[in-house]
Formats: C-alpha cells, sequence, structure tokens
DNA sequence: CAAACATAATAGTAATACTATCATTTTTAA
DNA sequence: TTAAAAATGATAGTATTACTATTATGTTTG
C-alpha cells in the first residue's frame, strides 16, 4: 500500500516536472493575447475558474472577475473577445491536460487491455489531486468543465467555432480512445459512439452523483470508472471473434 | 412494408386519439399560469418553441416573442417567471410525452428483452412525425431538447429546484427503464447508471450526428438506437447468470 | 350590467456585454 | 538614458436584457 502510494506520488512529481518545462498548448484564435505570456494574463486564468466555480458560468462576467483581481475590465477584454471564448479557452486547456497524462500513462502498457483501461481511468477518475505545477487548480477546474462543458458547444455558432478549430484538442482525445478501442477489438461496430460515450457519460455521472442521486449507481463506493469499465470491457469481449 | 407503415399510421392514429382526451401533466410550480388554459397560453408554447429552435435559448427572450405572437411581454411574464421557467415547461413536456409513449408502447409485451428493446427504441428515436394532436410540434421540440436540455440542469440552482419537483418526469422516466433492465438481469450492478447514459447519451449522440460527426459512428445508416440497443443486450446477456 | 378577470401599453430599473477613448505606467530597444 | 512602444487603467457610453410596476382597455360571466 505505501509502495503503491510512493509509485502514485513518484507519477505525480515525474510529471509536474515534465509539465514545468512543457506548456500545454491551446488553439491560439481561442484568444487575443495569449493569458500565459504575462502576469495579469494568469491571473485571469487562475481567478476566472475560482469564480466560474464559485458563482456559476451564467453569473460569471469580467467586471465581477476584475473585481476580484484588482484590474479592470477593459484589461481583460484585451485578453478575450467574450466569456464564451474564455470558457472554450479552459476547456481546451483542461482537456490537454487530460490527454498529455493519458498519452504519457499509456506509452510503455504492452497489453492492449491494460492500456485501454489505463485511459479509461485517467479520462472518467474524479481529480483529487492539484498538481500544482502552475496557477490553475485542476480539481476546481474539473468541477467547472463537470458542470460547464456543455455550454462550450450547445450554442448556434458551434459549426462556425467548430471550423475554426476550438474543439480540435477534445476531439482528438476521443479519436485517440476509439482507436485503442478499434485496436483490442476491431469486429466492435461503434468505437466512435463508445469512445465519446465514455468522455460524456462520465462527465454526466459525476454530475448525477452529486446533485441527481437517485438516477445513478454512482456514490462514494461506486465510481463512473468502475461502470465504464465494466461496461468497456464487456461490450469489447463479447464481440471479439465474432463471439 | 405497406402492412408495416399501416400498422406504425394506425399506432400513431390511436395515440393521436388517446392524447386528444388526455392532457400532458407537467408540475404545476412551474408555471404562474397553466399556458393550456388559455388561447394566449397555447399561443406562447407553440411559437416559442418555434422561436428558440430558430435563435437558440440563449439569443430567445420574452420581448421577441412577444413580438412574433403579436403579444406583450408583460402577458407572458404572466405565465412564465422566467424563459428558465419555460424551459423547465417544454423540456417537463417532452420528457412525460415520451414517458407516455415509453408505458404505451410497451404494456403488453410479456418477453422481457423485446420490452426493455421497444422501450429503448422510443426513447433514442429521432422524432418524426409529428403528432399534431396540438399546438406542440414535436419534431421541433425533439430539435431543443438536444440542443438545450442541459442547459435546464445545469445551473447554480439545480439543487433547490430538484426539491420544488422540476426534473420528477425527467427522473420517473429514467426510473422506469432502470427497472426494466433489472427485471431482464437482476445480476447486472449498473441499471440506473446504464439507463441515465442511454437517455443523455442518445441525446449527445445525436447532436454528434449533426455537428461533430468525426466522433460518432452515427449517421443516415446507423442510429443511436441501433449503438444503444447493442450495447444494452450485450451488457445484459454477458453478465446473466453470472456469465 | 357590473364586477372580475385577462390582456395591452407604457415606463422604469439595474445589470450585462460589450466598444471607444484617453491617461498613465511599464517595458524595451536605440 | 531616453524615447517610443506596449500594456494597463479609468471613464464613459450604447443597446439589450430581464425583469417589476402601474394604469388602461377589452372581455367574460354571474
Amino acid at each position: 500500500m505505501i509502495v503503491l502510494l510512493l509509485c502514485l506520488q513518484t507519477n505525480v512529481l515525474i510529471m509536474v516536472n515534465l509539465l514545468s518545462n512543457l506548456k500545454i498548448s491551446v488553439p491560439d484564435k481561442i484568444f487575443i493575447k495569449d493569458p500565459e505570456s504575462s502576469d495579469l494574463g494568469k491571473r485571469i486564468i487562475e481567478h476566472s475558474i475560482l469564480l466560474i466555480d464559485e458563482i456559476g458560468f451564467d453569473s460569471f462576467t469580467f467586471k465581477k472577475l476584475g473585481a476580484k483581481i484588482g484590474s479592470n475590465e477593459s484589461s481583460i477584454y484585451r485578453y478575450f473577445e467574450s466569456k464564451h471564448k474564455l470558457l472554450l479557452y479552459l476547456t481546451s486547456w483542461y482537456w490537454a491536460w487530460i490527454e498529455y497524462q493519458m498519452v504519457f500513462t499509456t506509452y510503455n502498457i504492452p497489453d492492449k487491455e491494460k492500456q485501454l483501461l489505463k485511459a479509461i481511468e485517467v479520462l472518467t477518475r474524479t481529480i483529487e489531486q492539484d498538481m500544482t505545477f502552475s496557477h490553475i487548480n485542476e480539481i476546481v477546474l474539473n468541477r467547472i468543465i463537470i458542470n460547464e462543458y456543455s455550454k462550450s458547444y450547445l450554442t448556434k455558432e458551434v459549426d462556425s467555432e467548430n471550423k475554426e478549430g476550438y474543439f480540435e484538442v477534445y476531439k482528438r482525445l476521443i479519436k485517440r480512445l476509439r482507436d485503442m478501442i478499434s485496436k483490442l477489438n476491431s469486429d466492435y461496430q461503434y468505437p466512435a459512439s463508445l469512445a465519446s460515450t465514455i468522455l460524456e457519460g462520465s462527465l454526466h455521472q459525476h454530475f448525477l452523483k452529486e446533485h441527481f442521486s437517485s438516477i445513478t449507481d454512482c456514490d462514494e463506493s461506486v465510481t463512473p470508472t468502475q461502470f465504464f469499465t465494466n461496461l468497456t470491457l464487456t461490450l469489447l469481449n463479447s464481440t471479439k471473434n465474432g463471439r
């Protein structure tokens, strides 16, 4: 047990070190000025995460954020043209961070099934450890993704924004998962739908656990990871070799 | 083929007749004044569906709706205290209508598996036939559910609104599906999570089909119904009798 | 036919989601 | 070192939103 904890801790430390030299890359059309390029920019990101978590995205405004960081509304508009773009930035950052973890932790696993299970774990788990390698609090950001992510694409502008590449990171992540599914069982007919269902469904189960507990089996003892691991393994094993 | 079409047609007709005597019941705390009780109320519902579909819920306002139906903003406020409550009304109505169809079409099916499959079909299919038994266009309302439903519960007020009973219809529908799952296979460990995943996941696959086709297998020839039917049957058959 | 009720018209408010302009401070480059 | 450039701050302004309140007008019904 202690060994396991040490391993986990070590893994986290390795990632923190790697990431402090790496920069999570977000499509640059999302922002006017890169928030990573200045102190004010970083404060905007740091405190927008905290404020959106606190009051919800719908009540969040640049004016309130300005007040919180002792800066001016008009200065924030020099980084993001709207609060919607800021949400796109935060979600792209989050998915790029998850993608990084997924690729990193599955890279050297030769067994395809174990690899897929590890990927599902990374994608569906509750974020409990703040990597603190930066100004971004990943635990809080994870809550924002659960509560607000859908709002980033459930808009009338989704098609034009998709063409601009604003959802590339998310789609790439799902395609990686889809490819792992297909590699494990090339007979399974719906790898992309399964992959997108795992990602979106996991966010949904986390939400239900908090707010509509009567329509989920997930609670303190059962995790969305267990539900989707069981689901995926059962699906892929039973269709293997035309069984 | 002709017989099948006639059967479908007949079923629809039976339902239209039944429903013209029945009233879809929506929790009455959602509205100030029942929109079914007056001509203006019905016009509010009819045209709010069309206008939300046209410009999206985010751009929708009571002022614009008033202009569209030749009525006054202030009159609409006598029916609903906010556009959020109107969305809750529309979604509750929709789920109650789906629930009615599900209960109706599965009632006399003795085979549990066939019954569950029928239920999944009703819950996940594209609405293609407008029942036109009323002022409500179900095809358009279905599109609204796909594009806007999440916004009705992804709010800071979700817990208090849940206590008020605003999501009862939706939860009841999922519980019905969960019970059918459990009846078919009592060994399966996650009947509620599977049921909620089918409902939410189906809306999501319909959305992906329209806007992010690269991360779904659903298209003109593959339906969300097929994906979730295959998924459910495989899951429930493989865990049956501890297999 | 009068009271009750429904709807319409108008006005008003605080907040939102910005844009524009100009002043001040900080950084950088010659 | 100093001047220009860049970043930030302060202020003001606009159209719209999401309502509330009041009063007027039309319509039903007992």
